[in-house]
DNA sequence: TTAATATATGAGAAAATATTCATATAAGGG
DNA sequence: CCCTTATATGAATATTTTCTCATATATTAA
């Protein structure tokens, strides 16, 4: 379980899973959206592939990639939550 | 909200919140939950009240800790289920 | 088959995190 | 008061993670 936390403990790698709920992205796109190289955004996705949170499917040169399941968007629904009523509480 | 995962993101930390979840805990409790020193288990759980995951109630010399509110459990919750479902899917 | 594009990956440097050890604070008991 | 216990914290070290750069693989086009 702390694995898959882990997963979604870095900036860039959430920021890459709540994009995937909306929409397939390829490497390069992924790149452009946090502003790093394309190798380091394969070296995240690599984690997230590894850890099974997004598959991909190829389409000629390039991969496509999404979320496996929905468990993710609902842990981020849950964080988004404890966020926002912590920044009421003040 | 990674911040809030990287807060669940350490096997120990994670144990620490599980075990807040069925009750209050002191520091050495803690510790020997954890099997490290009471020094770790502290620096430990200062990342998790700094992040507002926990709160504490003093009862003499001892700090009893407890969870701040229910979204901890509710991430485990889901947590739980992906993991369970990726070993099912096996 | 060669060249070009997209992605993956290994090795090492750089950055972040955890643990240990020493010391500090806070409360209670003699 | 001093002593003990519980916890907190700072600094240094140890460990882990992320990024960069070079190179490898897969697919398509020429």
């Amino acid at each position: 379980m702390s694995d898959l936390f882990k997963a979604m403990a870095d900036p860039g790698r959430l920021k890459i899973l709540l994009a995937l709920g909306g929409q397939e992205m390829c490497v390069c796109d992924l790149a452009a959206l946090l502003g790093v190289s394309e190798s380091a955004a394969s070296h995240q996705i690599r984690i997230l592939r590894t850890m099974n949170l997004v598959k991909n499917r190829r389409d000629g040169q390039v991969l496509y990639y999404r979320l496996v399941d929905d468990h993710v968007m609902q842990l981020a629904d849950v964080a988004r939550d404890h966020v926002m009523e912590l920044a009421q509480g003040r």
